[in-house]
Formats: structure tokens, sequence, C-alpha cells
DNA sequence: GATGAATGAGCATTCATTCAT
DNA sequence: AATGAATGAATGCTCATTCAT
């Protein structure tokens, strides 16, 4: 039976939460454990007990918010059964969650990528995983007739990266204008990539 | 006739050709200017003679290699007459200079991103000027009737974008396969979602 | 009653008073950092953590040496109940105080002076401090009859300097008399000044 | 004959007033030769050429302050023959001098003390000049008979300094009154202190 | 579990001075 | 005489991490 979160448990939450504000308001190299630690109502030697380093913390975020995107993403899939419905869906998802939370949006496409050559990897994984994502249903949808073949994989990145870039200019620009506003341009490109008619 | 480089102008070339192995090798962060100063054969002081931070170096480097990348696919694309031969042409350009110059492309491409905040109008520039570059070739082919019309700002960036993400991830896996295995998918890819034949 | 000092505190204390050391040895600006701590037996962290900058242990110095050597004056002041035995006392403090610590003397009248502009304010502060307390006797003096109205403020300021430029003179010297060689003739001029016979 | 300056003493000349004016602005720690070479419209090896370091134009600037000081003071004392109209002639030039070159004041007065150690030696041989040239003063009242006797050597160390502290209070004030109106106080003290009545 | 203190390697930048041309 | 380049030692400060209590 689940018991109440340890006193443990509740410490390590506010610390990640604490960590996400700052590292959203300075980029991870500009953070330090000091505000961190203030700002989680710790102590340095607090947060050294939760976590074995900055990377770690970082790390976990990362995670976090790459399956609460993941998980919506697939939820909206899900909802839907028209191939179509599908794109449609999952793509609102991503730019509604990026455009509701500007600045872990930035943490996450912008900084992350840059934060050092430790966090490669992790990187490489959390795109391919959403690439991934798209491949999968891109391959289902080959499968059964709906689109013209194509490598799924290369595919999969290369539309992962398509959403990529046109949220990161928008995070990138000091005065930028509404989210939504690429979208439909945005999915009649996707549509039409796939060998869907924009319509 | 252009005189031969002045004395100053080779060592500031020495510094940059430096600065540039220094920093494909570190990262942006991680790069110390004792570095840069020894392998450009110079002293720290000459280093700041020529350039007044390590910020300036690094985009004077990006500016370089930018204006390079431009150039380059600018020619392949005026070597072409037929718009699906421009396409092709630029895209060919672009994975074949990464290829080429993988750290490089490294530098450029990750570690840029995320080298702190003060770089981020410098990156949103750069990249507006290549999805700029892409959209004013779309834009033509609208206006000729090549392609059914899109709006191309959006258009411009997401097929960067998609460029880009599967040139990333050839840069961040360890062990990577050939850049170009990627190719074909990715032209089929861009040539529909312009609304032409894959083939 | 006052608990032991804690051991913040006891290391605080050793790093005023390596400070203390390092500044009278080598001046404001010649003292370093590093200095300070090999002296204080800490790490350069360390002092760091005690203090936020370099300046901050200079005005904590400067301060603690004022009060001193004010509370000293005032203690002398108050143990006499004649006007002219009051200023002699106070005079009597202030220059056995110097002659006692002479590179700490230089260290506050000599080197705060330029140390730079930043203390410029808190110099005044220290200046105006004693010479206010010199006005203050002073008018009490002109209230109760003993001395002729005067400017007190200007007074002060001017008795102050006058005591500051013969200690100072005695500092810059390399090879200088007892300072109390020149106390008969400062006590004549200053009891004259305010209208007391020299004797 | 005189010749017309030579195209190096021009230049020579130039550079002091660049580096005066340097000086004045940032104080002499502060002062970088860069600014006074941009300055003095040379280039950093041309102030090389006509001053071996940064501390000789400083010195060099003391000294002739210093000279223009104490000759301003000389003449106004000439002109008088009553030795409180002399000493009233002195005081005015002194005071009116640095009101009228504040910046410059505060560099003699303040920013050279502290200027480092090695300027200590200039800066007591100026004070001596200066008390000096009181000191010889009173030595004339004493052997005529206008003063009572005393250590003038002292008392001229003391009255430079009270003259001194009034103006290097007026030059710490970030706000300052007008100077001239300390003057009646001050000039009432030292007369009293060399035995005169205040009027 | 938690805390405050302590550590110390690391680093960008400054600047007086030198010197080849 | 003059210049622009080059030098390199010097230094204040940061910060992730450790650890005694």
């Amino acid at each position: 039976m689940a018991r109440e979160q340890t006193r443990a448990e509740v410490r390590r939450e506010r610390i990640l939460e604490a960590a996400l504000a700052v590292f959203a308001r300075r980029g991870y190299r500009e953070a330090a454990m000091d505000e961190i630690a203030v700002e989680s109502d710790t102590s340095k030697g607090g947060v050294y007990f939760h976590f074995p380093n900055k990377q770690a913390i970082f790390l976990a975020l990362l995670d976090r918010m790459a399956a609460l995107l993941m998980a919506r993403a697939e939820a909206a899939i899900a909802a839907e059964t028209d191939p179509l419905a599908k794109i449609d869906a999952a793509l609102r998802v991503v730019l509604d969650t990026f455009a509701d939370h500007r600045s872990l949006a930035r943490l996450f496409l912008v900084d992350a990528l840059g934060a050092g050559r430790e966090f490669n990897a992790k990187m490489m994984e959390i795109h391919r995983a959403f690439a991934g994502l798209i491949a999968r249903h891109l391959d289902e949808g080959i499968r059964r007739g709906d689109f013209p073949p194509i490598d799924s994989r290369v595919a999969g990145l290369a539309l992962f990266g398509a959403i990529n870039e046109v949220v990161t200019d928008w995070l990138l620009d000091p005065d930028p204008p509404p989210l939504e506003r690429a979208y439909p341009a945005l999915r009649a490109l996707l549509r039409r990539s796939v060998g869907m008619p924009a319509e």
C-alpha cells in the first residue's frame, strides 16, 4: 500500500521543484547549487544528501519532463484512430505544452543540448525517444497502407526536428508571436511530408 | 591588388584557428583562454590584444562558419535551375559539409545553443538566416507555381530543423553510421513536404 | 553569560587579524587575498565564505580600528573634568596609540585614503567622527565659557588635521624621531588655538 | 636664446596634460597607460619614450603642482609685510587654488598619499616643503617678537595639516558647501594658534 | 538526516612594460 | 621618434563538492 510520502521524499521533491525553477531562470551552467539549496529551503549539504551532484538533478528533471511530454503525446495519439488525426493531436499537445511552459521548454530544448558533453548521451536518448514515437506511428501507417513507405527512423527524426526548430525559434525570440500561429503551416507541411494532402 | 596580410592579421587568423580547435575539443565553457593562447603560439595577452574577450572569439567563429555554409549552399543552389535540383543540391552541400567537419558541426549545432544566454540572439540570427534562405527559394517556387502555397517562414524553419535534427542525431551518436545514409529518406521527405513527388 | 565564540566567529577573527597584518605589510592594493588566506590558515574559499570581497575586509578593519581609537579617546576624556586636561588626555591617547602601532597607523592614515575611491565615503565618515568628537567638546567648552566661540565643525576638522599631519609625517619618515617629542609643541598649539594659554 | 619648444618637448607636455586629466579622473591606480596614450594622442610606445614608467609621470606632475602652489603662496606672502597679513594671504591662495581645481586637489591630497609606498618619500618631501614654508615665516615672526616661541617644525606641520584636513573634507564630500565658507573659522583658529587675537 | 563551514582548483581578464620595425 | 603588437605575471572571485558536528 502506498504509504504517505516519507519526509525524505517530500524533501527530494522540493529540491527538484526548486532546481527546475533555478535552471529555468539561469540555464544549467549559471545555476548555482547554493541557489537551489536556498530556493528549496534546505542547506547545501541537504541537497547533496538527496542527489550526488548537480548533473544528477538536471538529469532527473530531464527524464521527468521527457516522460511527461511523451505520456501526454501518447495519450493524445491513443485518443484518436485516424492516422491524420493522430498526427494533429500529437503536434497540438507538444505545441501547447511548450507554449504553456516557456522557460521550461527553453531549458529542455536549448540549454540542455549545450549543457556539456556529459548530457549528450541523455539528450540523444530523449530525442530518439520522441523521434521513435513518431517513427512507430509512421510505421503503422505505412503498414496499413495509409502512407507511402519511407525510412521511418530518419523521417521520425526529421519530423521531430521540424517541430523542434519552430518551437526553438519561438523560444529565442525576445518578443515572440503566439506559438499557435505556426500551427497551420506546420500541420500542412507534416501532412504533406508523409504523403497526405495538406487539407 | 590585395597586399599581403599584415602581421596582425596573420596572428588574428592563427588565434581563430586555434580557438576553433580548442572549442571543438572542449566545448565553449570548458575551453580555457590559456589553451587557446598556447595552441595559437601566442601569449594570453596577445589573444586579448586581438579579441576583447572569449565570447567575441566564439562569435567571430560562428559568424565565419555560418557565412561559409551559407555561401556554399547559395552557390550550389545557383548552379541549378530546376527547383527540385536546387533543393537536392543545397541539402547535399549541407550534409557533406557537416559530415566532413564533425567536431565543427558539433560546436555549431550543439554547443553553441547552450553556450549561454548571451549567444541566443546570435544563434537565432543564424538559424533564421538559413531558414530564410530556404524560405526565399520556397517563395520563388510558389510564385512560379512549382509548389503549392504555404507560410514560407514557418516552412523554412521546419525544413531547416528537419535537416538539423538528422545531423544532430548523427553528431551525438558516439558510433554513428555514415551521414549520407540518411540522404535518400531526407530527400524524399523534403520533396513531399513541399508538394513534390518523392521521386 | 556570553557563550564561547562559535567556530565561525573564531575563524572570522583569525581572518581579520591576518588581513590586518597583510594590509599593514603591503598596503591595500598590493595585498593579495591568497596571502590573507594563507596567513589566516584558511583557504581562499574560506575567506570568501566569511567576507564577500576584499573591500569588505578592509572596511571591517577600518571600522574596528576607528571604533577602538574613538573609545579610547572618549574614555580618556571622560576621566578628566577640566577642559584643558581633556584636550591633553585625548591628544596623549591618540599619539600613544599610533606610536604603539605604527604600521596600523600607516594603514589607517595613509593607505586608506588612497585605497580607491570606493573608500572615500567611509574615510570621510571616520574623519568626521573624530572631528565631531573634538567639535562636541569644543562646543561644550564654549557653552561653559571656557573657550571663545568658533565654528566648531571647521575647528574640529582643523584640530584633527593638525594632529593627523604630525603623525603622518612621523609615519612617512623612514627614520623617525620618537613621536612623543612632538607632544609639547602640539599641545601648546592646540591650547592656544582654542584661546587658552600655552602653559 | 630660448628656441621654440622642440617637437619632443611639445609631445612631452601633451603627455603630462593628458596624464593629469586621466589621473584626476581615475586616481593613480585606476589610471591606465593606455588611456593616457590615447588622451595624449600618442601611442603607448610614445609615452614610454618620454617617460620611463607610470610612476615617473605621476611624480613629474606632483612636482609641478607642488611647485606651482608653493610659488603662488610665496608670491602672496611676499606681497604683504604684516605677518598676520602674510598668513591670511597664504591661506587664501591655498584655499582658492584648491577650490578652483577640485579634481586636481583630490589627486594631490587624497590619491597621492595612498598611491603606493613608492610615493611616500615624495609625499613627505612635498608636505615638508609646505610645512617648512610655514615654519620659516613662523620663525621670522618669532625672531621679530610677533609670535611667542614654539617648535616651528611641528607647528608648521600642524598648521599645514589643519588646512589640509578642511580641504580634504571638502574634497570627499560628494555634495560640498563652498570651500570659502570655512575661511573665517580657519583664519581665526590659525591666528590664535600662533598667539594672535582672532580678529 | 541536516547543516554550516571549509576547500581549492580553476579562470577570465587587466595592464605595466618591452621591443621589432 | 614613434608605433602597434606582444608579453606574462598577477589576482579577485566562483562554485561544485566534502565533511565534522
